[in-house]
RNA sequence: GCACCGAUGGCGAAGUGGCUAACGCGCUGGUCUGCAAAACCAGUAUUCAUGGGUUCAAAUCCCAUUCGGUGCUCCA
């Protein structure tokens, strides 16, 4: 079954298999690495991430290429005023940026160039221009594109520029343009107020450096080609900069740039526009110190159809983190359980419903995931089966193919979702020995400290402290115990296999 | 201001012309349990922002209004 995916080119839904039968070739605009990643940034890149689990799951090959943008205005500024390099500055947001990723269990692409490190890519690139006419360099040194030789443009974002007015917004005076929606190629250096010279790459085209654009052109050609398969990035990425890396590309190869454009709508939180003057603004660090688990955190960005506003709340993080454990509580539950070879009561076979509910719930996932990656959809299929297989269970009618059958769907589902394995402490252990060395452990809830800073050994003496407790019937001490877990965040569950714990 | 997208139960959300409007969470009652937890069962929207229209049939199509979002400017 192959992906139906949605094009913003041409506005159609369409079928994304490889243009070259074998691999598909994908880009997606990276980070610019000034600051920590938000909830918003992640949200795009955890659903680049479902496209590509989707389709490796469904046999298809990916070579997948993704930018880190390590130069910037933003990067200059900020760095400069911390009094450091920018490499050194962007380093330090990279790092921190591949370690979120992690974190919410996003795939290493298999490329991931930094814009710093493919300059002289984008200098040829833009002579390719220069040669064409579709480039030319204004009075302080800086290139420009020339809109006016490209036919085609605007065809991404489908705008109708007679309708727009040149200065109403856009900046006209800036050096001398040809036109004013003519956009920088590779900007001239500059001195700043300080007397300072702005880091500065000398090249052919004079010193200076790139555009916001060009780097994305010139690495997603290096790594995939002139023309291939998919690019993907958020929303407001289409217009200008997915507009002009096309302009910029095909002006240059005189082909066709990427087939297929994906756009990943933007969240609310709360309701709201996520903004730093709403007080809704979060990275994923504020969330993990504010224990919610990256789990939760993953399954909530990625609940929702990348083409749909997902409103990200509080309520829904608990509600991620209750299905999730959910699914896991069903997971362990099969994995671990003694399921009988087959039914007693003179039937060899398995249990005619639970196996069709199985079956059901794969094909209706697979199906959900190929109709434009349809995650909600795909999500409600395994409920369905959870649902099903756990009633057989509390029956006595589950044999062990079945659980072995809905054991599949759920490594299936895994491969997409990732959320099954349990890694929750370890992460957000993690963000608080950061949190330490930043100086930030007054952000972290007090009850993540008090749970983190009990050791599993002292869990689980207390834990036999309370069984010892139960055995003579003193069930006020037995509870007891298990408040004072609980206090600390961690639930007791009684089973005919012992007792079990959790981290909540 | 102009353009585009959206509005579904307490919350999140699927469904885009025709079965009782998925699924998750929550809540209420029940089973189980020393009590819990987990799991299961039952209940929880006669109705899909509002008003009009098209149709044998609308949450789904059309028009208007209200509200939210995005782009036009750095932004995932």
């Amino acid at each position: 079954m192959a992906i139906e995916l949605f094009n913003t080119l041409g506005g159609q839904v369409e079928t994304l298999v490889p243009s070259d039968g074998a691999v598909l070739r994908m880009y997606a605009c990276g980070p610019t690495v000034y600051d920590y990643g938000h909830i918003g940034n992640f949200r795009t890149f955890i659903h680049v991430d479902v496209l590509r689990r989707a389709l490796k799951q469904q046999g298809v090959a990916v070579k997948h290429v993704m930018n880190v943008t390590d130069v910037d205005d933003k990067i200059i500024q900020r760095a400069a005023a911390a009094g450091v390099g920018i490499g050194v500055f962007s380093a330090r947001f990279e790092n921190a940026f591949f370690e979120d990723m992690e974190a919410l269990g996003v795939e290493r692409p298999e490329f991931l160039p930094r814009a710093t490190e493919n300059i002289p890519e984008m200098v040829s690139l833009i002579e390719r221009l220069a040669a064409r006419q579709a480039a030319y360099q204004a009075e302080d040194g800086s290139w420009y594109f020339r809109i006016a030789s490209d036919p085609g443009y605007g065809k991404l974002s489908q705008k109708d520029f007679d309708g727009i007015e040149d200065g109403a917004r856009v900046d006209v005076d800036e050096y001398e343009k040809d036109a004013a929606r003519d956009f920088a190629l590779w900007k001239a250096v500059k001195t700043g107020a300080d007397g300072v010279r702005e880091h500065a790459w000398e090249t052919a085209l004079g010193a200076g450096r790139p555009g916001w654009h060009i780097e994305c052109s010139a690495m997603a050609t290096k790594y995939l080609g002139d023309n291939f398969d998919l690019h993907a990035g958020g929303e407001d990425l289409m217009f200008p900069h997915h507009e002009n890396e096309i302009a910029q590309s095909e002006g240059a190869s005189g082909k066709p740039f990427a087939r297929h454009w994906m756009h990943v709508r933007f969240l609310l939180v709360e309701g709201k526009k996520m903004s730093k003057s709403e007080g809704n603004f979060y990275t994923l660090r504020d969330l993990l110190l504010k224990g919610h688990r990256a789990s939760a955190i993953r399954f909530l960005l990625m609940s929702v159809p990348y083409r749909h506003q997902l409103n990200f709340t509080f309520d829904g993080l608990t509600e991620s983190t209750n299905a999730v454990d959910r699914l896991r509580t069903f997971h362990r539950r099969l994995k671990e359980g003694q399921w009988p070879e087959g039914l007693s009561n003179g039937m060899t076979g398995s249990d005619a419903d639970v196996a069709a509910a199985i079956a059901t719930a794969r094909q209706k996932y697979d199906a959900a995931l190929s109709n434009d990656l349809n995650t909600a959809e795909a999500r409600a299929a395994i409920f369905d089966m959870v649902r099903a297989v756990n009633v057989a269970a509390d029956q006595g009618t589950l044999v062990k193919r079945d659980v072995q059958a809905a054991l599949a769907v759920m490594e299936r589902f895994d491969g997409v979702f990732a959320v099954l394995v349990d890694n929750d402490a370890e992460i957000t252990r993690q963000a608080l020995e950061w949190a330490e060395r930043e100086g930030r452990m007054g952000e972290a809830s007090p009850e993540l400290v008090a749970t983190l800073s009990l050791t599993d050994e002292a869990i689980e003496a207390l834990i036999a402290e309370r069984t010892q407790a139960k055995k003579t019937r003193n069930f006020a001490r037995a509870d007891a115990v298990r408040n004072e877990l609980l206090a600390k965040g961690i639930l007791l569950e009684d089973s005919k296999d012992g007792v079990r714990w959790k981290r909540k």
